[in-house]
DNA sequence: CTGTTAGCGCATTCAG
DNA sequence: CTGAATGCGCTAACAG
C-alpha cells in the first residue's frame, strides 16, 4: 500500500502515469485516409484533397469515387493528425468560474452558439474561480493548439496569478492563438467589458429616486474586480445624491447563492435589524440567496427590506418578489466574445467592447414604507 | 456573386472551406521538443521520455537538464502530435441538451469534476435536444479520437435518429472509444439510468396520500422517453390508489420553463379552472414555469392548485412556494457517468446503474382544501 | 540508461 | 489535374 499517490512535477496538467492503458488503439477498426485512397483507387494526395476540403482542384470522376469509398468505409478524418499537419486546430477553449451559475451558463451558451456556427469544437472548463486552474487550462489550450480562447469571469487582485496568466497568455498568443476576455480589461487582450461602475451608479441613483435612503451592500469577495467596481459605482451613485455609504455597511462574502444567504444573515444582525433599508447584492446570485435568507427570517420584501441585484440572470423571472437589478445582455456578450475570438484581429491593438447595463426597477425595491 | 454558399457533402461537421486562415502557425514562436532536446544537449528520445511522463527510465542529471531547458523555453507539448503518435487522446466529450438548464448544468458539472481529476480535457456541446447535432458531435468526437463520451439526456422515439446514433456510436466504440449514457438504456452502452417510472409512481402515491384526488399532468414532448416514463409511472401510481388519469388531463409541451408556463396556461382554461387540482409537471423546469403562470393568473399555490415536479434541481431552493418533487442526485449521476466512461469496461456487457429518486413533499402540494 | 530510427495520419510541396 | 515524396511534433520500438 505504499506510494499511494504519485505526483509528477511536470507542471500542469500533470502528465499522468500511463498504466495499463493500451498504447495503441486496440485493433485497427479505424479507417484511415490510406484505406479510402486504396479503395477508391487513387493516391493519398487526391483523397486528401477531396476529403480535406482543399481548395477545389479535384477531378470530377475521382472525386465521386473518393466520396463513395469514404462513406462506404465510414471514414472520419483524424482531426489530431490533421491539426498536426496543418498546424492549426478548430478548437475553442472556454473558461468559466462555475458552469452551474446561470450567469456563466448563459454567457457560455452564447459563446458556444457562434463557435458551433463556425464549426469549432468547444473545450470548456469550470474553474471554481480558482486562478490556478484557470492558468492550467490556458496552458492546456496552448498544448492543444486551440485556435481561440475565451476567458469568462472577473479578474482578481492577485497580482502574481495575474502575471502568470498574462505570461501564459502571451506564450499562447505568440503561438498564434487568439484570446478574448469577458470581464475587466487587465490582461492586455480583447475584452468584452460590462460597465459595472456605471451600471451600479445608475442603479444607486434610481433607488434613491425610488425613495430609498439607507443602504447595505453585500459586496462579494474582496479581491474580485467586478465586486469592487460595482461597490464603487454604487457608492458614487449614492454620493451623487448626497448619501454616504459607510464601510461598516459593506458586507463581503462569497460570490454565490449561499454566500448571499449568509451575508444577508450577518446583515440582519446589524444594520438591517432596524428594517426599512435597501440591500444591494453585487450580483443576482447573491441577491437570490439574500432573498431566501430574509424569507426564512420572516422578513417581508419589499415591505420591510428592499433588495436589488445585478446581472439579470434568467432565473430571476421565477423569483418572488421580482428582483430589481441591472440587466446585462449575457447571451449576447458570449456571442460577441466568441466572434471577437474568431475574427483575425490582425495587428490592431486589443479592442474593448463596453457593455452597458440597464437598470430594471421591479417589485423587490418598491418602497411601501 | 455566384456560388454564394458552398456546401460540402463530407458529412458532419462540414469541412469548412479554409479561406485566408494562415496555413501554418504564423511564426515559429512555438517551442518544439527538438528545441528542448537541443538546448539540453540530449536526444529527442530522452527529452520525450522525461517530458512525456514515460515510465521512468530517466537519467538523474539529464532529467534535470531537460526539465530546465523546458521551463526556460516555456515548452508545452503539442497534444495533437502526442495523440497521433500515441493513438489516444485525453479528451472526453460531453453532450447535453441545454447547458443553461440547471438539470444538465449540474450533471455536466459532475462529469467535469471527475474528468478534471483524471486530467482529461472536456469537450462539451449543447444540442438543444436536436438529434442531428448530437449525432454530429459524436462523429466529431470520433474524429477527435476522444477517449470517452458521455451522452446526457433522454432518448427519443425517433427510430431513425436512434439507429443512426447507434451506428455512429458503434463505429466510435469499435475504434476504442468508451460511451456512457445518462438516461435510458436503449443505445447498447453503459447507462446511468434514473428510475423515472418508479419515482413518478412513488410521487403519485405520496400525493394521493396527502389527500389529492384530481390530477393534471404536464407531460412534456411526446417523443421523449423520460417524459413518457414519468407519465406512465405517475399514472400507475394513481391506479394503485384507484384513481384513473384520463388522457384529456395530460397536456404535452416543450421540456422547458416556457413550455411549462404555456402548458399550465392551457390547463387553466380546462380542467384546472375548477381548482383544487394537483398539477404534476414531469420535470422541475416545467413546474417552475407552471408556477410562474399560476402566479401571473393570480392562482394561489397550493391554496387553490397544487404543483409537483421531478428532478430537484438546485434552483428549487429559491422558488416559492417550495416545490414538491422527486429528488435525483444530479451531480453524483454526472460523476458516476464519467467514472464509468473512464473505467476500462473490458469485455463485460453494458452496465446499467439504476438511480432511485426520492419523493420530497414540500409546501407546493400541502393540501389546504 | 541513452541515442537512432521508424512510424502515427494527414496535408502539401514538387514533379509529371 | 494527379501522384510521389517530404514533413508536422511526438512516441516507441530497436539497438548501443
Amino acid at each position: 500500500m505504499r506510494t499511494l499517490a504519485r505526483v509528477t512535477d511536470d507542471g500542469v496538467p500533470a502528465a499522468r502515469q500511463r498504466q495499463r492503458r493500451p498504447r495503441r488503439r486496440s485493433d485497427d477498426a479505424v479507417v484511415t485516409l490510406a484505406d479510402v485512397a486504396a479503395r477508391a483507387g487513387v493516391s493519398l494526395a487526391t483523397a486528401s484533397r477531396v476529403l480535406g476540403g482543399s481548395t477545389r482542384v479535384v477531378g470530377g470522376a475521382l472525386r465521386d469515387a473518393v466520396h463513395q469509398a469514404a462513406t462506404e468505409l465510414g471514414y472520419r478524418a483524424n482531426l489530431q493528425a490533421r491539426a498536426v499537419a496543418r498546424g492549426t486546430s478548430d478548437t475553442m477553449g472556454v473558461v468559466v468560474h462555475d458552469i452551474v451559475d446561470p450567469y456563466f451558463a448563459t454567457i457560455a451558451a452564447g459563446v458556444m452558439e457562434v463557435a458551433y456556427a463556425g464549426s469549432m469544437v468547444v473545450s470548456l472548463t469550470s474553474t471554481s474561480a480558482d486562478t490556478g486552474r484557470e492558468l492550467a487550462f490556458v496552458a492546456l489550450m496552448r498544448a492543444q493548439h486551440a485556435r481561440a480562447l475565451v476567458l469568462v469571469g472577473s479578474r482578481t487582485d492577485d497580482a502574481r496569478a495575474t502575471d502568470e496568466l498574462r505570461a501564459e497568455l502571451g506564450a499562447y498568443t505568440r503561438a498564434g492563438g487568439r484570446v478574448v476576455c469577458v470581464g475587466q480589461d487587465v490582461l492586455g487582450v480583447d475584452t468584452v467589458r460590462p460597465q459595472n461602475v456605471d451600471g451600479a451608479r445608475d442603479l444607486a441613483r434610481a433607488l434613491v429616486g425610488q425613495g430609498h435612503r439607507d443602504f447595505v451592500v453585500l459586496s462579494g469577495p474582496a479581491g474580485l474586480h467586478v465586486a469592487r467596481d460595482r461597490v464603487a459605482g454604487f457608492r458614487a451613485g449614492l454620493a451623487d445624491r448626497g448619501i454616504e455609504l459607510s464601510d461598516s455597511d459593506i458586507i463581503p462574502g462569497p460570490f454565490t447563492r449561499d454566500g448571499g444567504y449568509e451575508a444577508a444573515g450577518l446583515a440582519l444582525g446589524g444594520r438591517l435589524a432596524r428594517r426599512h433599508v435597501c440591500l444591494f447584492a453585487v450580483n443576482d446570485v447573491m441577491a437570490v440567496g439574500a432573498l431566501a435568507c430574509l424569507r426564512a427570517a420572516g422578513v417581508d420584501v419589499p415591505g420591510q427590506i428592499a433588495v436589488a441585484g445585478f446581472d439579470d440572470i434568467p432565473t430571476l423571472q421565477d423569483i418572488t418578489p421580482p428582483l430589481s437589478t441591472v440587466a446585462l445582455p449575457l447571451h449576447r456578450m458570449g456571442e460577441m466574445a466568441a466572434r471577437l475570438a474568431l475574427r483575425d484581429g490582425g495587428e490592431d491593438h486589443p479592442r474593448v467592447v463596453p457593455i452597458a447595463g440597464q437598470v430594471l426597477l421591479r417589485q423587490s425595491t418598491a418602497v411601501p414604507w
